[in-house]
DNA sequence: CGCTAATCTCGTACCACGTACGAGAATAGT
DNA sequence: ACTATTCTCGTACGTGGTACGAGATTAGCG
């Protein structure tokens, strides 16, 4: 099904992996579909993370056999990639555009945000070397560079905003669920803890020491989230 | 010499880590340092890329025996703690302040950007579930949060803003590689190319046509980096 | 209606990896 | 010297990705 040649080193020919839904005239049928081994894949990374993704797990959990999968996926990596446009796909239908455009990418950014809480390994897997845009992928970036049309930015300036609001969303999130797994384990918690305060009290971090003796601020992830996303779009508003 | 007590689950406590240098008084004198064994990890990772770095190939680097590598480090995922803090080094000393926040927190994005372009593992690396503040990252920290005085941010925004600036970098450098990964080899820029033309020649993806269509802005990443960087930090300005 | 080529399924097997275990070697204090 | 401590590292185990290839199923063709 995707098998075929790769073109080579590295990477995989998008065109053949995204774009060839038309069956096969000739051959057994398919037993499985690349969406049920991809909502699998899924499943997995939300409930044990990442690192329970594995194609035994994953094949297991669809009934097949594990190299049954490289019928669907012509390696680990790519499947990695169909997860991320899969989840993608959550972001469909988007809030309809309102015109103002700084509004719009915000609730782009919000929407981003709610995706990497439900998908934790989300933010890490928009880091790996090999991306593709997928679909669904491509139905967003659609919906975020038509959010630009009011500005002046040309096609590259659009993308290149995309990528900076994707990024800071994860950046944000991942930041988030750092400090919820940290709050989650007390032990954790307290040895980190102890180890700023002697870091602190060694005299050669006077401004680590004065931003930790200020006290804890109530504010919660979702207000800091809001208030330096406002901040960054409104910045992005100054230039042409 | 780190091999102790890992506090139960998950990670390492910071202090066993970071802050035992003292000589142990008994027992065999190390053969090698935590230093020279992350020195070589680093070096094979900026070769051949992060899966380069096995315990197998490091100790084979260092001319220790794979099993010897655990007397300084009590597992993998601590040795790539110790490449992100090590190579943080080169960061200092940091460019004085010049009591323009701004200016220096630029300068503070500038020189993340070129140690990951150094490094090019390193964007990914810093989104890794765990994490840790060594000696050097603290240091680095500690200038930036001196550079961030002038302003009236409480501690906590303060952190906020150099995640926020190192996020930043970690994006637009990751985005500056994957582009140089692809110009380099041109099969794949073309299928990357055929496939883009293809979609946006489908009618579902105006917005995306448009943005493509656009000639190829000739600017460089360094351009880039800069615009944006401008873009954002005087964003950050506008807040209390 | 066989025949053939194409496609999918999956058991077996290989190799690389992280690392637990434990025996041996070196060192410092008694 | 003796002993406790610390480091070194060969061996071995379990797990992971995936190459290989034999068998099963299908569609078109004569």
């Amino acid at each position: 099904m995707v098998r075929g040649d790769g073109s080579g080193a590295g990477g995989v020919d998008p065109q053949q992996l995204w774009l060839n839904s038309d069956r096969p005239r000739k051959g057994r049928k398919p037993a499985f579909s690349r969406t049920a081994i991809t909502a699998a894949a899924v499943a997995l990374a939300d409930a044990e993370g990442i690192d329970a993704v594995t194609m035994r797990r994953v094949a297991s959990q669809v009934g097949a056999g594990v190299m049954s999968l490289y019928s669907y996926a012509p390696d680990k990596e790519t499947l990695l990639q169909l997860m991320v446009d899969h989840v993608s796909g959550e972001l469909s239908p988007p809030d309809p555009l309102t015109g103002d455009w700084r509004a719009d990418l915000k609730a782009i950014a919000h929407a981003q945000r709610a995706l990497m809480l439900r998908h934790p390994w989300l933010p890490a897997a928009l880091f790996n070397r090999r991306w593709s845009l997928g679909p669904n992928t491509l139905a967003f970036l659609e919906h975020a560079l038509a959010a630009l049309r009011p500005t002046a930015l040309d096609g590259g300036a659009k993308l290149e905003v995309f990528s900076l609001i994707t990024g800071f969303a994860a950046r944000l999130v991942a930041d988030e669920i750092a400090q919820a797994a940290l709050s989650a384990s007390p032990g954790q918690a307290a040895a980190e803890a102890r180890y700023l305060a002697a870091v602190a009290a060694d005299g050669h971090h006077p401004e680590l020491a004065e931003a930790l003796s200020a006290p804890v601020r109530p504010l919660t992830p979702d207000a800091t989230f809001a208030r330096l996303l406002d901040r960054m779009v409104d910045g992005l508003d100054a230039g042409s």
